[in-house]
DNA sequence: ACAACGACATACTAGGCGGTATGTAATCGG
DNA sequence: CCGATTACATACCGCCTAGTATGTCGTTGT
């Protein structure tokens, strides 16, 4: 949902010093840049279209160094997803757990989220979610890491509202499972969506009607 | 949503006849089934990786046809948007303006959808949504296209919702342009999401979540 | 110091893609 | 019946892409 990536990008070129004679070599510097230009170009082009030429003309980083880190373009996507897709995503979702009130909390980030949209994020959507539309269905190895994440994002949900239904936050009579997937769908569906729009109107609308739907989870004790 | 598409096809090869010699011509019919074999084959595998050759040997056309009824494949992408999907997406929700209870409506495509979720379905999604999140950030031929099928779906069921508050079937206290994102970004957000679950579990529990949702806009009208 | 391995760099290849040039047969207006 | 035009069919082209072969230079262990 975030931009994000644009944090660790840097001007492109001098990602790295001219190279060719007397360098210093940084193996794991060059695989993170390589992790996150590929990030970065997934992002705006998708898997299929990004091109590895132009992650290596972002990146500063030459063809034989990429086949040198990743056995080839599936293996670079892969790891993507393993190391910077997955983090990023959990760490949307994790604090939420963390907090007392997981309605206040999952209402400060709808909030958080429809302020913070920035024009990138409108254009270019949700990186987990744009992978899961343009991947799944074509290959297995990107599926089920993607389908992992999914379920870990969904069972954590579930076990905030459960914890909120303990606690005594969140009403009782809903099921945790529907109110989770109801909530992912709204999240990744209204961001998809936005795309289309060149407004955020739409966007904006989805999460103040996400905000009423979570508000209407409080338990109701009118008298006390 | 729905599999469609599935209805037209025929088997791909017998689709016109052996060509060669003394063959009737029918413009309209070859260009029916070019739009027709190109919706499916940018359903399975989205635009930019449609293959020509694909459509042309499921359409049993020749290239110097395509090139003759369109002229780009660009221009087809266009034309399937307007003559084959949009046509599609409207059928879906036009009859619930037509209900006289909107909710009731809409909770029967809801469970008409969790019922008849095919295999292709959940695994190549919403053709739709597919388009929107591939093509609406990289060209706007698509992006204005696609936005105005949005445009008037969410303005559909706006409107729907306020007919339902005006004769009493929708709580007068909801925002019907939050109500209308809300379940729009849910169905495509859930049907997108699907995709990465080979199981229908996730669908079927934000499509429950949606079918409570629904249930709690009824004006509540607790003692008579 | 030197060998061996890791970390790159460069040049090239094969295949698939959208698009085009050109030919030919059916259809149609007069 | 006959040109003109429409509706195809076939062969080809140039581009871009993932991937590879091979070479070279840092770095490191001994």
């Amino acid at each position: 949902m975030k931009a994000s990536a644009a944090n660790h990008s840097m001007s492109p070129q001098q990602a790295r010093a001219p190279t060719k004679a007397g360098v210093r070599r940084q193996p794991d510097l060059t695989r993170q840049q390589l992790l996150q230009c590929a990030f970065d170009e997934i992002h705006r082009s998708g898997f299929r279209a990004a091109s590895l030429d132009a992650i290596l003309e972002s990146s500063g980083v030459t063809k034989g160094a990429l086949y040198h880190h990743f056995g080839s373009k599936t293996a670079l996507g892969y790891a993507v997803v393993d190391e910077v897709v997955r983090p990023w995503v959990e760490a949307l979702w994790k604090p939420i757990l963390e907090a007392g009130n997981v309605i206040d909390a999952a209402l400060a980030l709808c909030r958080e989220l429809a302020r913070a949209r920035s024009e990138q994020a409108l254009q270019y959507g949700c990186p987990f979610n744009n992978l899961i539309n343009e991947m799944s269905p074509l290959d297995r190895g990107f599926r089920e890491r993607l389908q992992h994440i999914l379920h870990d994002w969904h069972e954590g949900v579930i076990v905030g509202i459960r914890r909120g239904q303990a606690n005594g936050s969140v009403r009782k009579d809903v099921d945790a499972e529907q109110v989770s997937a109801l909530i992912i769908s709204t999240a990744e569906g209204s961001v998809g969506l936005a795309k289309a729009k060149q407004s955020p109107a739409f966007f904006d609308a989805a999460m103040r009607g996400l905000e009423a739907y979570l508000e209407s989870l409080r338990p109701l004790r009118a008298a006390p």
